[in-house]
DNA sequence: CGCCAGGCGGGGG
DNA sequence: CCCCCGCCTGGC
């Protein structure tokens, strides 16, 4: 990949295992809308614009940020072409590489992360970035820049100091007092988002689950999705069905995928999509 | 109108 | 320990 830089963009040319339709709507993600040719999406406190050609992929950052915030935010650390490799042993995952290689797991933000999923439960992706896109509005700091006004996601301390009637204008239903209940306990340091980074997938597990509307498949999703926890297998009702049928799995037996669980995840989902 | 969504918590068996 | 129900809201 060769990096070209003009005024406030980037080209990535030649980029590999990187297709940004398939990387921002495979369920990973909330904040990225399609937007003609692009992908318009908010990042922290920046609003970002991606532009993709073939294997060229435009972005409106310099290469200061690139290197380094969204090197890191893309994913470009990981081999994608070797766990693909390993894949090819396999025989289900063989197929799914076709339909579904380009996906990159995007390492998004803890918090942001926690709270996305935890709204998540029981719920379907548009009515998801809806409140999603509330909660930010309402409690998010606001911005603006070419493009008009965005609002960035709220901090833990922010709402943690909110009561439960206050959040009733996102209309997320049962879900408020979760929300509250994953805010203070990030905001008082009962969960150390620091430390899961580093205590191992099983621990990390266990100290999401004390999160009030925290459960294994939301867990799961945290951990793959903010915390790099690649082996992490997010099990929804969707992805049972896949292993019921491409597997003729019946039990909650956890198969490896060669360590890479979180992105064989991901493939499996989209190559069931692109299927139906 | 009734049903259920890319779950979870709590109660009862 | 497992099963089952209720849950906010919105879309069909």
């Amino acid at each position: 990949m060769k990096i070209i830089e003009n005024e406030n963009k980037i080209i990535l040319k030649d980029v590999k295992n990187f297709d940004i339709e398939k990387t921002f709507e495979c369920g990973q993600c909330f904040r990225f809308d399609k937007m003609g040719d692009s992908y318009i999406g908010i990042v922290g406190e920046k609003r970002l614009i991606l532009t993709q050609k073939q294997n060229d992929v435009e972005i409106n950052i310099t290469k200061k940020e690139f290197d380094e915030k969204f090197y890191h935010y893309f994913d470009f650390e990981r081999d994608y072409k070797a766990i693909e490799s390993a894949f090819e042993k396999d025989k289900v995952l063989k197929n799914t590489i076709k339909t579904s290689s380009g996906i990159r797991i995007l390492k998004q933000d803890p918090f942001e992360t926690m709270i996305s999923f935890i709204i998540s439960a029981s719920n379907n992706i548009p009515r998801i970035k809806k409140i999603i896109g509330l909660l930010c509005q309402n409690f998010g700091v606001r911005h603006v820049d070419e493009m008009g006004e965005y609002f960035s996601f709220p901090s833990a301390k922010t709402l943690a100091e909110l009561k439960i009637e206050d959040l009733s204008v996102i209309k997320a239903g049962y879900r408020d007092k979760y929300i509250l209940d994953c805010a203070k306990k990030v905001d008082l340091g009962e969960i150390d988002i620091l430390s899961l980074f580093n205590i191992g997938y099983d621990d990390a597990r266990k100290e999401l689950l004390k999160i009030n509307g925290v459960g294994p498949k939301v867990a799961d999703c945290i951990l793959l999705f903010a915390f790099g926890y690649i082996e992490s297998f997010p099990k929804d009702t969707w992805i049972k069905k896949a292993l019921f049928e491409l597997y003729n799995q019946k039990s909650d037996d956890n198969i490896d995928f060669y360590g890479y669980g979180g992105i064989a995840q991901q493939y499996l989902f989209y190559y069931m999509r692109q299927k139906k």
